[in-house]
DNA sequence: TTGTAAGCGTTATCAA
DNA sequence: TTGATAACGCTTACAA
């Protein structure tokens, strides 16, 4: 590959003269720059990134930490992280979690070492400290670390009492919440405070299952179904922590013949896109996916450019009603 | 940060020997390593990859360019490209071309301005020639450019005809398929083929819709399954070219009524984990999505070491019962 | 076994 | 306005 000093050689200027053209700074004039692109061009020379992100000490690159990408909220979520980044000219180096504390800690290491200018965390199996050891931009997704490192999320608790409220509103007596694990420490857990908190206000009977520490299990969430419908055959009302549980829900009683929603009524939460493909299709509370992902981005290159950044970025979530309520 | 100087100096040892520990070349002390080593740990160091690469010429970093990841079948395929590149040290670039040239061009040229070591290519908007002018190591999903870039795909035609017998086995007698526009130059056009070869053999009715060039687009399926319906009500079987399409098809069956196998046989393509979800739950042609992902790892890795590697890639695909048929 | 110094391809400082 | 030259942080001949 031809480098900078070919380019230079070749127009028969210096390298520094190059750079200048190439980065637009100072006076240049048009018949120099003619000649320098004309050389480039002939060339077909690229500048090489590695280069100037060592000379610059800045790569242009964000890091992307989530569970799973094929998970479809994260997939939804990194397509639109990615667009935001491309457009201003950022690239996303993805890793995949997988909920492993082992691999989290490797891909931050990774990041770190690779000088990713920020890291977006969408996986939270570590603990604060580890965070906190990171000493770059980091912005994170459902998760808040500490009163410096900015963190967005939906706006869980009134999500989960919206949802709580449409079930008990239509009829519902008998509630049960699916969720996470308790003790990650995500914010998506104000959902199921919400639930307990809306059903014991309105008197309403509830039970709440959680999945296992490494969520994200699509077989256990059948487990879980087939469990609550053994111990609790009358439940009529179900808030999945997320539209696939819902889905999985959904599936389970037209399994066992119940017909939703006129036996039961299953919500969801997330708003991904697959949902409107489930027959009928899940009610669900929408997060705003689009705007997390270009917030997400943007509060890393407001800290990259040194701007100050608000810490808190609650985003509001909506009821969308489908056919399973 | 801490560099490899400040290392060097905490041990009392040049850069050079810092340098050979960290690459462990060489003849070296277990007194030096632990020296060395410890320096490090005290001073929190991590070598600079930009500084590695740029050195080695070399960035251990694959890119990656799809449509979209938020397509269930490419996140499931990133997320399998991510976790094998993981294993083998190397970083993943993801890119989504949206199916725009303009983007996916800007992509490769961002890809190769980054001195990534290889090119994942699962998105195919442009003409053969922009392909050969990356001159770096490339594996293409599901296209073949030319005889000298190695490629993978699922055996297509065979999953074509596999699904085109099934339906016609199990009674159908006016089938349709809906597929991807026939103008790009995908692999997959051959389940079409095999389709339309298979139909004739049997003497049995067909027709085919596609999606617009710019396929993937959700909204896109509603309107061609609502066409296939107006024109032909009477369609008794149809070969979806992907689960996600046959999940439409599934959906909008049920929305008119159709009672599903009963009237009318589906079958889809991908097998995407999410396909069970449906109810009932998608029968398919299963690529082997893990498999494809790890080969395409691999292909890039192989050329990096200057191996020799194949250029044809057909993997097998499998008929996965589901409820649809 | 260890160190000096050149090089990887840029950018940035400072003269001219 | 342009050009040497020294960084940027690491690897790697080549010496010692």
């Amino acid at each position: 590959m031809p480098t900078i000093k070919d380019v230079a050689l070749k127009a028969g200027v210096s390298v520094t003269t190059v750079s200048r053209v190439l980065n637009n700074r100072g006076y240049l004039s048009e018949e120099l720059k003619v000649k320098v692109y004309g050389a480039m061009e002939e060339l077909n020379y690229r500048p090489n990134e590695l280069a100037r992100s060592l000379s610059r000490s800045k790569s242009n690159i964000i890091g992307l930490i989530i569970p799973h990408v094929s998970h479809p909220f994260f997939g939804e979520l990194a397509g639109h992280i990615e667009d935001h980044a491309y457009r201003n000219g950022y690239k996303l180096l993805l890793c995949n979690s997988q909920l492993d504390k082992s691999k989290e800690m490797d891909h931050i290491d990774m990041l770190r070492a690779s000088r990713v200018d920020g890291i977006i965390m969408g996986s939270h199996t570590l603990e604060v400290e580890a965070y906190h050891q990171i000493h770059l931009p980091v912005v994170t997704f459902d998760r808040k670390l500490s009163d410096n490192i900015p963190y967005i999320c939906s706006d869980n608790y009134h999500g989960g009492a919206l949802a709580t409220t449409l079930l008990i509103d239509k009829g519902c007596r008998k509630l049960a919440h699916i969720g996470g694990h308790p003790h990650l420490n995500v914010l998506s857990l104000e959902r199921h405070r919400a639930f307990k908190d809306i059903a014991e206000q309105r008197g309403v009977w509830h039970t709440s299952l959680h999945t296992d520490i490494n969520g994200f299990n699509f077989q256990e969430y059948g487990r879980l179904l087939e469990q609550l419908f053994r111990e609790h055959p009358d439940v009529d009302g179900i808030f999945a922590s997320s539209d696939i549980i819902a889905a999985f829900a959904l599936k389970a009683c037209q399994e066992i013949e119940r017909r939703v929603p006129e036996d039961i009524k299953i919500i969801g939460y997330d708003g991904i896109s697959l949902r409107s493909l489930m027959m009928p299709s899940i009610t669900t509370i929408r997060q705003p996916i689009e705007e997390i992902g270009k917030l997400a981005v943007d509060l890393i290159l407001e800290q990259v450019e040194g701007n100050p950044v608000a810490m808190e970025h609650v985003l509001p979530v909506e009821l969308e009603v489908g056919g399973t309520t």
